[in-house]
DNA sequence: TTTGGACCGAAAAACGAATTTGGTCGAAAA
DNA sequence: TTTTCGACCAAATTCGTTTTTCGGTCCAAA
């Protein structure tokens, strides 16, 4: 019960905190503007928190929560796997983009520091879209890959090359580089599957596995 | 002729700049240790290109080309699509992170600037990781999704996150928000169908098509 | 056609003073 | 005991000013 209102006053202190940050920036909101912003003093936010840190890891983690929760309860409310996966991807892109609408003095700045380099960066992502599409009309002309991805040929490269681009980051930004080729090849695996041309793709798997019975 | 003997020195100034670029980071190599290091007078690099701008894009586009270029070849002498889709991947993070190692300074600075968040960022991206993992793992149990990823089934959920983190960028960066629903739901659909069970996916593909005389 | 030295203006560094701000402490209020 | 607040401190930040640096230009010389 003692704890209950102490958490009524925390949860008090991240909503005023919460809505400075997204207004002013994290920087530009002082911790005497969070406590003027409650009508409190200043050190009684030291009673709850122990840093400002402490307070915007909070307030991060409180947003995250409410992305995470959304995504999961989308996912539980889905029936079939297939469509929890759609229900995952598409709720946290939705999630993630009203976050960023809040947020955008801070997403503002962000751009900012990646502006220098953007216009080589899209020229570069506009070649590597290029070579892809080109390998998967080759596959589709091969017979390898799948002829439904054909009408997907537009968008498809330039989506695998963003999400290929996540996976890159991993190499900066955390030392897993070793382990990243593994990963990579198991990504490219499932990838591969999908585009692969089912018929090509049975010819192979039903001669290693005891299912015809099954398909037909 | 004489083309070739301006390239030739253009080449060596972008040689020399890079090199500082490598050593000292961008912002601290100014135009006069270009200069000094290839023995020449400042304005001398003002006959050759029109700004420091200029030079730093330059010298990007030529490190973007040698990556471009790898893995291109690599792309080439892959003889199957399958083999050229996972030469392009490889190929370009093993390239990438031979670069990183280069900018080591460049990319060092590039990680102080994440680092106040980096730590919620990994503790969110394990809960998401558990979560897709329990998708998988009931897609399995379902008789969705192939028994082939079980052995995968560790490391398939964090590389897809991943991924997908690559394509949640593009929210940001650009405001291409609209097309994303539909991007994702490009690459989300190829996924699923690499991940779907094969006797399962027959059943259904084989009812749409008419593709049976091919398979028996 | 190239190169280098002198030069310019804007931007950035240097720097010390003034102010702000994150954080502490003990007393007082509740 | 639990909670709040004002006073206080040290470190950081800002500010205003001066100085230096650096990108870029010009012109003469090679």
């Amino acid at each position: 019960m003692i704890a209950a209102k102490d958490d009524t006053i925390k949860e008090e202190i991240l909503e005023q905190a919460q809505k400075l940050f997204q207004q002013f920036g994290v920087k530009k909101t002082t911790m005497e503007d969070i406590a003027r912003a409650m009508g409190k003093g200043k050190s009684t936010l030291y009673y709850y928190f122990c840093s400002k840190e402490d307070i915007f890891d909070a307030v991060i983690l409180k947003e995250m929560e409410e992305v995470f929760s959304s995504v999961s309860h989308a996912v539980e409310k889905a029936g079939s796997a297939e469509e929890k996966l759609k229900a995952f991807t598409l709720t946290k892109i939705r999630s993630l983009h009203r976050k960023a609408n809040l947020y955008k003095i801070v997403s503002g700045e962000m751009q900012d520091n990646m502006r220098c380099i953007k216009h080589l960066h899209t020229e570069y992502d506009l070649r590597e879209t290029r070579l892809l599409k080109e390998i998967l009309e080759f596959g589709v002309g091969n017979g390898e890959f799948t002829r439904l991805i054909t009408k997907e040929l537009d968008i498809l490269p330039s989506v695998i090359v963003s999400s290929l681009r996540g996976l890159e980051r991993d190499v900066f930004v955390e030392g897993k580089y070793t382990r990243l080729v593994t990963r990579m090849e198991s990504i490219v695996g499932i990838l591969i599957r999908g585009l692969q041309n089912t018929t090509h793709l049975n010819s192979r798997s039903i001669a290693n596995t005891n299912t015809r019975k099954q398909i037909i």
